[in-house]
DNA sequence: CATAACATGTTATAACATAACACTACCAGT
DNA sequence: ACTGGTAGTGTTATGTTATAACATGTTATG
C-alpha cells in the first residue's frame, strides 16, 4: 500500500510565496545557473526539476519515477536518485529527511542552510529563512568540529489542520 | 554488502562525557523513570537500551536486531522498531535521521529538543545541549504554526578525522 | 475468572536506496 | 579518422529500512 501525501489544507506559514512567479523564477534561475557553470540542462534534469516545482511539495523519488514515466522517460529508480542528488549538490533541490521526500528550493539564489517546517496532517512543508522567521539558528561553531551541512526540521500542525480537526 | 558503521577515532567534543558514569547514570534514571510513571521497563525493552547506551553511538535497527538474537531475543524487525518508537517516546533514545540509526539519549533529566554533531568519517555523534555548545537555536515560534519536535543533526568532519587524513 | 490492555512473536510485504554494468554521445589530442 | 576519456542515461539486480496484519502470551483490574 501506499503511504498517504495528498496534502489539502493551507495555512498562513505555507502560503506566503506567490508560486506562479516562484515556478517561472525558479526555471529562469536554474537555467541561468547550470549557463553560467557550463552544465547541462538535460531534458530529464529539466523534467526532474519542473516535476518537482510545478506542486511545489515534497515528493518521494519513486513518486518522481512515476511521473517520468508517464512523460516518457524510463523509471527506474537510479535515474531518480542520480537527478535528485546532482540538483541537491547545486542547491536546487533539498531532502526533507523526515518524509524520506525531495522538494525543490523556495530561495535559490543565495547559498543557504535551509530550514523546514512540516505539518505531520497535511505533510504541507515549507521552506523558511532563518532571518524572515522566528526562528534564529547561530551559526553553528562548534570546538573541535568542521560543520559542513545542517538539517533543521520542525514538525508539527499548521493552523488550518489544528482548527479543521478533533486532533 | 554492509555500510560501514565501524568508528575508531575521537575528537574533544565527542568526549566530554564519562561514559562509565554515563551507562550507570542512565539505567538508574530510565529504571526510576518507568517506576514512576508506572510503566514496564521489561526484559526486552531493558536489553534494547543497554545495547544501545553500552558503547553510546548510533546503531541500526537491524544492528540492534542482531545484538537481540545474539542474546536470545527474537530478532524480526517489529520487535525493534516497536521497542525503539516507545522509547523515543519517553525521550530516552532518539533517532539520527541522517542516519537511519538510533542512539541513547544523552540528558535523559530534563525534557529536551536534541541538537545533533556528526562526523561523516567516523560516524561519531555527540548530543549536544543548546546552551553548553556555541549553537543557540532559539525556540522556533513560528506563526500559525505549533511546533511539536524539532530535527537538529550538524553534519560535518571532526578534528581528529580531519587532521588524520587526506581529506 | 472474565476481560481489557499491554507486550511480544511471526510472516509477509512495502518503501526507500544503491551497486554494477551497458550503451551512447561528445570532445580532445594525436 | 582513430583513440581514449568523460558525462549522461538506461537496465537489472539487490541491499537496506520500515510497517501491516495477525497470533499468542502476560498482566492488571473488577
Ligand atoms: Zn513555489
Ligand atoms: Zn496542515
Ligand atoms: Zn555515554
Ligand atoms: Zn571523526
Amino acid at each position: 500500500m501506499k503511504k498517504k501525501r495528498e496534502g489539502k489544507t493551507t495555512s498562513k506559514i505555507f502560503d506566503d510565496h506567490d508560486h506562479g512567479m516562484c515556478f517561472d523564477d525558479a526555471i529562469e534561475q536554474i537555467e541561468n545557473y547550470f549557463l553560467k557553470k557550463n552544465l547541462q540542462f538535460t531534458p530529464l534534469r529539466r523534467k526532474v526539476f519542473e516535476i518537482l516545482i510545478r506542486d511545489h511539495k515534497p515528493l518521494g523519488a519513486y513518486e518522481i519515477l512515476e511521473a517520468l514515466g508517464r512523460d516518457g522517460f524510463s523509471s527506474s529508480p537510479p535515474i531518480a536518485y542520480r537527478v535528485l542528488d546532482f540538483l541537491m549538490e547545486h542547491g536546487f533541490v533539498h531532502k526533507i529527511q523526515g518524509l524520506n521526500a525531495f522538494i525543490a528550493c523556495s530561495h535559490p539564489n543565495h547559498s543557504h542552510s535551509p530550514a523546514f517546517v512540516i505539518c505531520r496532517k497535511c505533510e504541507k512543508v515549507a521552506e523558511i529563512d532563518e532571518k524572515k522567521s522566528g526562528i534564529s539558528f547561530a551559526s553553528p561553531n562548534i570546538k573541535n568540529f568542521e560543520v559542513e551541512k545542517t538539517t533543521v526540521e520542525m514538525t508539527g500542525v499548521c493552523t488550518t489542520c489544528s482548527s479543521a480537526a478533533t486532533i
